[in-house]
DNA sequence: TAAGTAATCAAACATAGTGTTCGGAAACGT
DNA sequence: ACGTTTCCGAACACTATGTTTGATTACTTA
């Protein structure tokens, strides 16, 4: 196999320019955060920026991919203890946990949009998959897009919640509280659509 | 009693303001905006927008004030028939299909958090007080705070989701998704806390 | 370790938006 | 019709964007 060594140079920019977005973006969020202050930070010229990525998004973005790569990891190293929805949301769970600076600055409200609305497809999707079949049976149910939508959006305002407000709950705790929450309603609805 | 007459030039120049930033962001999202395209759309001067606002969240938010002071009385109004957390929704859910427009640009995804954040902190506030005695009795129960937040939060997806799908479920139906989905949940917290 | 390649840098530039100031013109209320 | 207030447009300094250039530096590989 072809050794596909990647410049050095290349790389080492690279991962200045995510962690000054990362330390840029606690500072002050993402919206406000701008290309300038990330180079500044970083202390990379500005046109070196501008031959990796296209702005301060595709930074982002790049980041993200990243960490999700990663996160994806997690998870199917825990797939045996961690299936349905219940055990996909306690991997994100652990795997901020884990990463908790960079879960803060991409999927915190400092974070902006990116990573969330990712995230709220990546799990919708999933939903929809999973509950697919239940909810066939049934004719005049509930309507399944609201309610792979509300289990979706739920979990991640607790994971912003968790994030934003620095709490010591533990990643266990937190799917606890979340299951708590959301399960007796969606068990209801498939119950009874 | 005095007849306090606001200059008409005044009504005129911030009603183009504000329907303006409206339009703008219906095309564009709010962050996308900028003052630039507001003046050009509303046809007023750059120093004229300055002398009324100091930037775009101040002209969002006074739109945003406005439209809070018509919800409150929406909200006096129907005090008979909605009481609760159940009621206080599906006021709000009322009122934003009667201002579809103006609820979309604000608080549908395009809108920023401006307006979010306010309702947000407001329904967590009423859900605090309102459920504070009741988890006041139970000693090792779930965390009032998470509580509070999912049930704010809850409501606010829902909310813009109908907005931003420009879904045709009345404002009943989607209060009643809206407790079908929450309700148990709450319920179950709130005997076995 | 030398040679060739590739990335970085600083500087300059055009563009676009921000926020302020000013005096003259226009519209307003009484 | 008068005096007051608002609006306008032009100018200005400032910050940031995104691109281009040629010289310099650092990397890879042979």
């Amino acid at each position: 196999m072809p050794t596909k060594t990647v410049d050095r140079r290349i790389e080492r920019t690279r991962q200045l320019l995510q962690e000054a977005l990362i330390a840029v973006i606690l500072e002050k969020g993402f919206e406000a955060a701008t290309v300038q202050d990330v180079i500044d930070r970083a202390n990379v010229g500005r046109s070196t920026f501008y031959a990796h990525f296209q702005d301060k998004e595709d930074l982002l973005l790049s980041g993200f991919e990243h960490l999700w790569a990663e996160f994806e990891k997690h998870l199917n190293a825990a797939s045996a203890n961690n299936e349905g929805p219940w055990g996909l949301s306690l991997s994100m769970f652990q795997h901020a946990e884990s990463q908790r600076r960079l879960y803060k600055a991409m999927a915190g409200k400092q974070g902006g949009n990116i990573a969330l609305t990712y995230i709220q497809k990546y799990l919708s999707g999933y939903l929809t998959d999973h509950l697919k079949q239940q909810l066939a049976k049934r004719k005049k149910g509930f309507p399944p897009e609201i309610l792979s939508y509300h289990i979706a959006s739920s979990f991640i305002s607790l994971l912003t919640w968790w994030l934003d407000n620095d709490s010591t709950y533990s990643a266990e705790q937190m799917n606890d509280f979340y299951r708590q929450l959301v399960e007796p309603g969606v068990n209801m609805i498939m119950q009874n659509g």
